[in-house]
DNA sequence: CACTTGTCCTGTCATGCCGTCAGCTTACCG
DNA sequence: CGGTAAGCTGACGGCATGACAGGACAAGTG
């Protein structure tokens, strides 16, 4: 699947290159965790791996570049969230957990990974395929597994015939990742994280089953 | 109010000073539309405004200094989304109808401001207080508005009482903002912007009152 | 052990943007 | 008309970018 590691100018990749490509990766992570996107510049990146711009280059085109390299490596363990939801009843109180479950389950992804997943969001905003291709590898699997939830109770009867599965799917999961995002802004706006927890996992249960929670 | 224009060396700005710094902060939020933010320069917003870089410091310390700007003439205008939610009931269907004018009216302010809110909700992801400040000035019409209409049908006992209002409020405005984002997302996944909207206003409602629309 | 081969890294360089300052031009006012 | 403050820019040192050629290094070969 993955075909061999090569750099910018064609040669193929050895154990150590590897080994200093992904030090770069890492360290480029890091970067972003603590300063501005902006502000990331190839000069640190390098100088924080204890190498040189010229060896950055060699492995990523630019910036942008090692970024997208980042996301993808986390759209793979993005794939684990399907286990939220992999096979969870929407019926009666279970689905109160199941909400549950996976309101805690995403934030946590969100959080471990935030400074990375701002950039992707970003880049897929100003409308850059590559970012937006990646950052639905990564909900996919919540989207997906939720759209399937909804479609399957509306084939029941027990969700409107007008309900979009996809639509309102990937709102809740757009919400999911906005309110995590965004969690020190409702902390300075009076909402506890333990308190919002519970209030989006509602909002979770009435989009996908269009009732209140049994608890 | 507003203090008098001054400069980052402490004149005062008169008309014609005014003038350009208006062109230059205008050539910047045209920028910000067609290039990246990482790539937007202070050089290329000079030159498209017809005049120098050194002119441009003279009036911003920086490129995000002058997004601040922007940003706060659009936060004014975004004051009037609170119209969407005054007065309005959300008792039987008109309650519908309100949820729908309000994801209407919000998604239209957003497409409308794209740019520069893309910039702003970075800023405010990253953690600048600056920016997530600005940010809750901007949502904060709506945000409150709907947190009252919570509160209100909760003390009526329309709501459960362990529903917090401002955390359902605040999520249901995150998950609209981050829709407005990402509308090419939902595109190029098979939901259509017409479909989109009905399924908002419907979560919207939902989250608000806890039932399902009568339309 | 020399020799070869291909990987890996860096010094260096031209280019271009950043951010500042001194100094020039323009407008206003008595 | 002269004084004063606003308004603008050329020019400059400093730094990041991105490309290249060449040196260091490891591994295999005879």
């Amino acid at each position: 699947m993955t075909g061999q590691v090569r750099t910018v100018d064609g040669r193929v990749a050895g154990r150590r290159g590897q080994a200093t490509r992904q030090k770069l990766l890492d360290c480029l992570s890091e970067m972003l965790s603590s300063s501005p996107y902006r502000d990331v510049k190839v000069i640190d990146v390098a100088r924080k791996a204890g190498t040189s711009p010229a060896t950055f280059y060699q492995y990523f085109p630019d910036v942008e570049g090692a970024v997208l390299e980042i996301a993808d490596q986390m759209a793979a363990e993005g794939a684990g969230l399907t286990e939220l939801l992999q096979g969870r009843s929407w019926v009666g109180k279970s689905a109160w957990q199941t909400s549950q479950e996976l309101v805690d389950g995403f934030l946590e992804f969100w959080r471990k990974h935030d400074a990375i997943l701002r950039v992707v969001d970003l880049g897929a905003a100003e409308g850059d395929k590559r970012f937006y291709k990646l950052r639905m590898k990564i909900l996919n699997s919540v989207n997906n597994s939720l759209a399937d939830a909804v479609a399957e109770l509306q084939a029941k009867g027990k969700v409107d015939k007008d309900v979009n599965p996809a639509a309102v799917a990937g709102a809740l999961v757009a919400m999911l990742a906005a309110v995590a995002s965004h969690q020190k802004g409702f902390q300075s706006w009076g909402v506890k994280q333990a308190e919002l927890k519970p209030n989006l996992a509602l909002l979770v249960h009435l989009g996908v089953t269009g009732k209140k929670p049994t608890k």
